[in-house]
Parts: structure tokens; sequence; C-alpha cells
DNA sequence: GCATCGAGGTTGAAGCGTCAACCATCGGTA
DNA sequence: TACCGATGGTTGACGCTTCAACCTCGATGC
């Protein structure tokens, strides 16, 4: 083993490892308690909410969730099955489809964002510097880029 | 809402969340390429193995690896089948069992490290230098900590 | 001694994600 | 225009995690 991790990788890891394992099970937790989403359900809802005319084609929104195509089509399908999204073809490219939130998906998902938001600040952000913020950010981003690299969607 | 994330919490919370999302799949992935093992797995066997006498208890490991209970006796039961680990009733505690490694166990994990770690390497340190390692740790052994605190095991 | 409560652990059902196979459509090429 | 590879998306089976119910054993009070 030439190259194993040393000592400060070792810490480094450990506690990455305990939040990409905890961090994800909380968030989920609190969301399904508070407003009966999942982490990603949420996730979609509120970014078809800041789109255009709140519509996104699916392997857009995969790519903007961090989610693979087959999970996403999934998730849309919960979501459709509670009427939070509908399914739209593009007219323009008949292999296309779009998520489109429906008004009930606006209501809900704004009705769970001031509590997931709170989740987030309580869990992530309070002891946080801004300098802190800014380290996790550029530490974060650099990670994410290699994952990207990595296996390029 | 008046407690909203401000620009730069915003854009290091998608970076977190990309990482969250996308690191734990991509190391799933791997070990399950080149070891047949998930992350879990390999991670409860790699801890056995640096205890004494390759045995911990059920609970202790669970908090060690960062698992649920349930989820760890699931796992335990997948490598006993597979033979990489045994349980062993605790004599001095009728509720208490332990998990013991194998022989096929050490010799299972200790083929699959080797790559592991370069996927860590990989994916997270190269390209971070040492105070971004020291940052790192920090960073995520704060949030850890609110992690735990707002359901303490 | 005996009830009671809590800690440690197990189990089965249900939900979610991955994987691989599959289908439809578009763009280019001959 | 007819083919062919690539793109976008769906689906079903399988495996893993969670959740809740449950069981056993130890400690405590009486």
């Amino acid at each position: 083993m030439d190259n194993w991790l040393d000592d400060a990788e070792q810490r480094a890891w450990r506690s990455l490892a305990a939040v990409i394992l905890k961090l994800p099970a909380e968030l989920d937790q609190a969301l399904q308690r508070d407003a009966g989403l999942s982490h990603i359900e949420y996730w979609v809802m509120a970014l078809l909410s800041e789109a255009p005319h709140q519509r996104l084609q699916l392997s857009h929104l995969a790519a903007q969730a961090n989610a693979s195509l087959s999970r996403l089509s999934h998730v849309v399908t919960r979501l459709d099955r509670r009427g939070f999204v509908v399914r739209e073809r593009a007219p323009d490219d008949g292999r296309a489809t779009f998520a489109v939130l429906t008004d009930a998906g606006r209501v809900q998902v704004e009705a769970a964002a001031p509590g997931h938001v709170a989740t987030v600040r309580a869990l992530v952000f309070d002891g946080l510097s801004d300098q802190d913020v800014a380290d996790l950010e550029r530490l974060c981003a650099s990670i994410a880029g290699r994952l990207d690299r990595g296996r390029p969607v």
C-alpha cells in the first residue's frame, strides 16, 4: 500500500464520510416528517418552481438535481401520481419530455420551503463563519468537479 | 421567508448537495465493480479489521459506521451469509452481540483496500492542498457535530 | 422474588435507487 | 429515401434502507 492516506487525510475522510452518510438521512427524515416529501422530490419541485413557466426538460432536470435520468423518471412518476407535476411531450422534439409543476405542486413546495431551509441552516450553516461558507463552497465545488470528470454526464 | 439563505450560502449548499448526492453513488459503484462490496460492507469490515481481535459489538460498530442498528444488522446478515463475518453472543451480557471478521473476510477487505483508497484519492483528495485538507476536516467535523446533536445516538 | 422499564438486537414489509433492456425519435450519410 | 448511430426516456426486477413491531436480557424498585 504505497499510496495510503496520511493522518490528516484519514481524519478528513472520516469526517466527510460521516457527513455524506448522515446528512442526507437527516434531511430526508425532516422533510418527510414536516412535508411528506423526500429530499429529491422537494428539490425537483423547487427547481421547477424557479424555472420559466415552471417547466424543465427531464434530462436537464436530472442534471440539475444530480440524479440519473432513470431515477428522475421514477421521481416524476411519483409526483405525477400525487398531482404535483405533469408530463408534457415537447412539440419540437418528439424524444424530449417536459415536467411541469402544477398549482398543487407549487403550493406544496412553497409550504415545505421554510421548514426545509431552517433544517439546512440548523444542520449545516449555523456555526459557520462567512469565511467557512466560502471555504465550504470552494472545497465542495472542487470535489464535485472531479466527480463529474470521472463520469461525465 | 425572513430566514432565507443568502447568495454565498446558496452556492455552498448547491455544491455540498452535489457532493453528498454523487460521491456515495460513485464510491459504491467503484467498490461494487472492483470488489463486489457496497461502501458500508467495506467500511464495516475495515473497522473490524482494525479492532482488537477483529471483533466489535454491533451497537458500537453501528455508531462508528454512521449507520442505524437496523441497517447494520442487515449488513452483518449479508456478510455472514457470504462467510466474511460471524456473530457471537457476548458471554457477560446476554443482550450484546459481537461481529467477528473471519479470515476470508480479512482477505477480502485487504484485497479491496488499495483500489478503494485510490478511488477516494482520485475523487476527493487529488487537487486539494494540505491546507484544503485541514479545512475540509474542520468544516465536516463541525457539520457532523451538529448532525449528532440533532439526533443523539 | 417479581414487575417494570430500558437497552441491544432482529425481522418483515414497504419504498426508493440502480441496472439493464427496451422503445421512439432525430440527425447525418449515402 | 433508406439506413444507422446517437439521444431522450421508460419500465421492471432486484437489492438496499427505513420503519415499526417485536423479542430477549439486565437493572431497578419494592
